[in-house]
Formats: structure tokens, C-alpha cells, sequence
DNA sequence: AAATAAAAGATTGTATTCAATCATTGTATC
DNA sequence: GATACAATGATTGAATACAATCTTTTATTT
């Protein structure tokens, strides 16, 4: 959908990437000079750029007062754990309606990498496991039931960043291996099963930390620094 | 997620609708020039309307040749349709667990609103059938839910464009009144066979049609019009 | 006459510019 | 000392301008 020939692509995935990254958290503004500086682009491609992330739900551009990495509110958090709950499930049915063989190839292929850099790299390991799903949506045949998953895990990782103590967004390993597994078995159900409480477990790490909700309010932060009689 | 105190909202929005009530059908150019007289903005203020209606689907932006009203093939057709399914199925399954009194009185008056228009304004009749679908998906208070069903029906209409006849693009409103129902009766499995159905029903008048296939390639149409020994 | 090549025109890509809005700091008043 | 107001600086909104690319027309050659 997004052409990779213009100038402002590279500003859209490098940005895109930070945020999932978590290098950009949630409420970190984003304003265009700096930007257009760091890549040696004029505003106007930045903006466009910026126009494409807000769309995609990874960036808050509110008029005349620029754009920012989105802080999703607990209302939002859960809603987008459903949607992908959704998302996943749908890609779970329809990969144990096909031919497993070259899918489980794919998959296994996958997981060695993910193995690979388990205890090595940190970054790396974090990315590879949100790309196994996308691995998954995209082995569906379906192009935009991957979009759709690809933007929905883009969006827990803004989730994680902003609710969940730090690196609790590992993915499991073994949980991935049972999902292999189940499709592998053209096992719907337990692949469904296996899929559903893989993500719940992602979620709870993430949500249930009701203290954390005040992270980024300065005062709030400040105030347990003041040093009492000083 | 779009702000409307935008020069480029109105831009985006009237071809949104002109694109979806096909007015703007599949493969017509959009010329920045153009449009920006139109709305009287400069080609800046449209190229960011046309950014986001291509990140949406509906609009295909190619480096160095412009925008042109997306044309889904056959294949992308039964990929959105199929992905609707699943959308609205999820709809059904979360309406279907809610409390169904202020549910079914907002759409009860929607229903209304159908019926009133049903053989004065086509053009309003097959707006408010579209957004019926829109409204069930609000209905369940989830933005992200709502956000994809509203992209996905606006895709369906492009897809009708496409390969439907003149109008068969027309929900059927006894079938809309019988999903309510069900949504009444707290019935999940019944409203989620109905809207199968319902969808299946438009997805079955547009896509089988398989000599449609080569609409807009001039050669074919023109060889129809060719008189035999001329 | 058909095919190729060259030039003109049109359209897009991107940077630059100016006006409008917002955020912050400083000042005056109560 | 706190609040309201005013001025400054920074940032965005949107139009214009120029360069690059594509499309179409015209000219040339075979």
C-alpha cells in the first residue's frame, strides 16, 4: 500500500520502527524541524509521513499543536488486546483449513531465528516475536487480514510501552511452539485455544498494573522525589 | 482520529463519499490540480486528504503518476468480503452479549430512517443501508472495531463499483430487520447465520459475474460495439 | 506507412516561504 | 505572593515555486 520510492518512506518505517521499538515512548513529541533535520528532508515530507502514522493509530496529530507518539488510555489498551484477540483468532481458523506443510515449513524457519537470538539479542528477540505473528496473518494468503495484524501488534507494543514494566513484552517461546504444533495437527480449536491464552498472557502482564497509570504525568513523578524539609 | 479543523478534512471527506456512493468510480485519475481547484486549497492541502485515502485502501497513490480511485482485482474483492465476514461476525457476537434494550431502539430508529427513504432517495437509501452496518459496529463501544468495519464496508463499495451491476449494491432491509431481531432475542447464533447470510447475498449479486471481469479494459468493451464486416 | 526518437506540455515530488496559532516567559496589578 | 495580562519565541498550517518525472505530440528515419 505504501510506496518504498518516495522520500518520506524511510522517515515513516524508521519512525514506525522506534515506536514499536519502544525508542519513542507514548507522549514523546514528534516535532517536524527536528525530524526533517535527523533525515535531511524538508517538513513537507515529514508531514506526510506523520499524516500516514496518525492514520495507522501510532501518532497523535492534533492541530496546530503537532504531532506525538500516542498514549493510549486503559479504555484503548483493552480494546485493542480484543481486536487482535479477534484478528488472531481469524487467522488461526483459516490456517488449519490449508495445507500445513508449507505453512509449518515457514514457521519452524521462524522460530529457529527466534531461538537463535533468545539470551543474545534483546531488541532483536522482542522484534522477531511480534513478527511471528505477522508471519502468521501474512501465511494466510490474506493481505489484509496481515495489515490489519500487523497494525494491531504495532498498537501492543504502544500498549506495553506505556502500561507494562519494562521487557515484560516477551513473547513466549514455547507458547509459539505449541501454536506450531496445533496447526500442525490441523487442530483448530486447540490452535485457537493455544493462540487465545498465549495473548492473554501478554495482556495480563501488561494491564494489570493499575499504579503505573500515572506514568507520565511530571508532577506525579516529581512529587516522589521531593525530599520532605529540605 | 482525524481532526476536522483541517483544511484537508473537507477534501478527504467529499471524495471519501463521492468514492463510495460511486460517483468517483474505480480507476478515474485525481488530479491534484484539479481537486484543489475544486475546494480552492493549494496541492498540498490535497495531497494530504489523498496520503490517507490511500493508507485507507480507497485510493491508489503511485509514485511520479498520482492518485487514481482504487481498482481491487477479483481476488483483493473476495479478500475484503471475506474479511467482513469476520468483522461483522465479531459484531454480532459482542451485541449478542450486551444489554439489548438501547441497542435495539437506536437501531429501530436507524431502521426507520431506511424505510423512509427506500423508493424516494436511491441515493440516501443505499448510504443509510452502508451505514447501518456502521452503526451495528459502534453499537458495541469499541473505536477500533468501528473504525475497521467503517474501512471495510467503504472497500465493499469500491468492490461493487467494480463488479456489480447498477444497484444490486442494495441491502436488504427485511434482512436487516430480521438481524435485529435476533439481536433482540440475545441469539448470537442466529444474528451471526443472518448477517452470514445478508453479506453472503451482496457478496454473491457482485462477484458472480464473471464475464464483468474485464469492465474497464477498453479494448473489450469497444469489440462488443464492433459491427461484423463493416 | 510504421516505427523510433526528440521535444513540448502536463503532473507530481519536494523545498521554501509567509501567515497563523500556540506555548512560555516576563511584567504589571490586585 | 498570587493571578491576570502582554510580549516574545517556537511550531505548525498552507500556498507558492522550482526541479524531476511522466505523457503526449511532433518530427525524423527506415
Amino acid at each position: 500500500m505504501y510506496k518504498s520510492s518516495t522520500r518520506s518512506f524511510p522517515v515513516y518505517d524508521s519512525l514506525r520502527q522506534a515506536i514499536i521499538e519502544q525508542a519513542l515512548k507514548p507522549g514523546v513529541k514528534l516535532p517536524e524541524d527536528s525530524i526533517g533535520d535527523t533525515f535531511s528532508v524538508s517538513r513537507t515530507t515529514v508531514r506526510s509521513a506523520l499524516v500516514r502514522l496518525d492514520a495507522e493509530g501510532l501518532v497523535d496529530l492534533q492541530p496546530n499543536r503537532g504531532a506525538s507518539v500516542a498514549v493510549p488510555t486503559i479504555e484503548e489498551a483493552h480494546d485493542i488486546f480484543e481486536m487482535r484477540q479477534c484478528l488472531e483468532r481469524e487467522v488461526m481458523q483459516r490456517l488449519c483449513k490449508m495445507d500445513a506443510k508449507p505453512i509449518i515449513k515457514a514457521l519452524k524457519s521462524h522460530l529457529a531465528e527466534e531461538k537463535k537470538y533468545l539470551h543474545v539479542d534483546t531488541t532483536r528477540s522482542i522484534r522477531l516475536a511480534g513478527e511471528f505473528h505477522i508471519l502468521l496473518a501474512e501465511l494466510t494468503g490474506s493481505k489484509i487480514l496481515a495489515n490489519y495484524v500487523n497494525e494491531i501488534v504495532s498498537r501492543c507494543s504502544l500498549v506495553l510501552a506505556r502500561f507494562a514494566q519494562a521487557h515484560s513484552a516477551k513473547c513466549g517461546l514455547d507458547e509459539h511452539t505449541e501454536i506450531i504444533a496445533a496447526i500442525e495437527a490441523g487442530d483448530a480449536e486447540r490452535a485457537i485455544s493455544q493462540m487465545h491464552q498465549h495473548l492473554h498472557g501478554v495482556q495480563d502482564r501488561a494491564l494489570l498494573n493499575p499504579d503505573d497509570q500515572d506514568k507520565d504525568n511530571v508532577s506525579d513523578i516529581l512529587a516522589r522525589y521531593v525530599t520532605p524539609n529540605a
